[in-house]
DNA sequence: TAGGGTGCATCCAGATTTTGGACTTACTCG
DNA sequence: CGAGTAAGTCCAAAATCTGGATGCACCCTA
């Protein structure tokens, strides 16, 4: 069965069709780390201008960041997270712990992040519901058929 | 000072020339979730032939994937996860969760995981020190300045 | 041994995106 | 007055993506 072309209706797909893409990324990046305004955006990004307001955009539309204005006539704006736009601080901690880990030059992780704790940031996933960690090995799909 | 385009040093924007393509975070999903086949990868993502088979390449090159020869004479090739391969699953989490979070229809997540302990999995990212959960709020960059 | 199916890959041409530089507008500052 | 800033937009060239067709080397079955 499943012959043809049957692409999984899945939630991964379905994020990266919103936040699937570099700039966009970078871009929620930099306003997690307080950078709200456009100017900005694309000097700490290097993305082209067009492309960045292109991003904007359909990160406005899609829910991720609000977009306010701070000043008339010259009519000025920044941008800010919504909560959904907020709940994707694991996505980004997850690819920059990623990046620490694989990417880094001899000079160790370019960013340092400091948790509440005081220690340097590593983070672990678990679950909420037990707690333990969570691996790749240690979930299950139950809705998943041996074909999939 | 920082005037003209100084993007920043970052393992976000590193991670992302990596992995940050659409196309790329589905083929390492499709080999998490035990598809290793081209052909089976492309009709679970429906990503086009080409793209899909440039994106193996990049991953392949990248260390995230492995390429093993399965059969010889028609030669046939099943894509496997390395270690940094292996350790993107927090970031394929992540995605997914958010997706489950905002993204889901009326019949709710598409994709049903269930945690070793036998709960519906539901993820929390806690700092490995303490143990503390981390959130947007709990976290300092103590080497970024002011204007950053 | 012909016919059909599978699996990986490549070629192509057209459509879409991306890119960087120049430009615009309306201020503010010195 | 001239320079600078901010948030874009405009543009044309370059790069990339897309889907369909094609090739190839098997395998299986009748």
């Amino acid at each position: 069965m499943a012959k043809a072309k049957d692409p999984r209706v899945c939630s991964v797909a379905r994020s990266l069709e919103v936040v699937g893409e570099k700039w966009a990324l970078l871009a929620v990046r930099e306003v997690f780390l307080g950078n709200r305004r456009f100017e900005e955006m694309v000097r700490r990004t290097g993305a082209p201008r067009d492309t960045l307001a292109a991003r904007l955009r359909s990160l406005v539309e899609g829910g991720i960041l609000e977009r306010r204005r701070y000043a008339e006539h010259p009519e000025r704006f920044e941008y800010f997270l919504t909560g959904p736009g907020f709940d994707l601080y694991p996505v980004i901690t997850a690819l920059r712990e990623w990046g620490d880990k694989y990417l880094a030059g001899p000079d160790g992780p370019p960013l340092l992040v400091e948790h509440r704790c005081g220690n340097r940031l590593r983070s672990r996933l678990v679950c909420e519901a037990c707690g333990e960690p969570i691996g790749a090995g240690s979930t299950r799909f139950p809705s998943l058929s041996a074909s999939d």
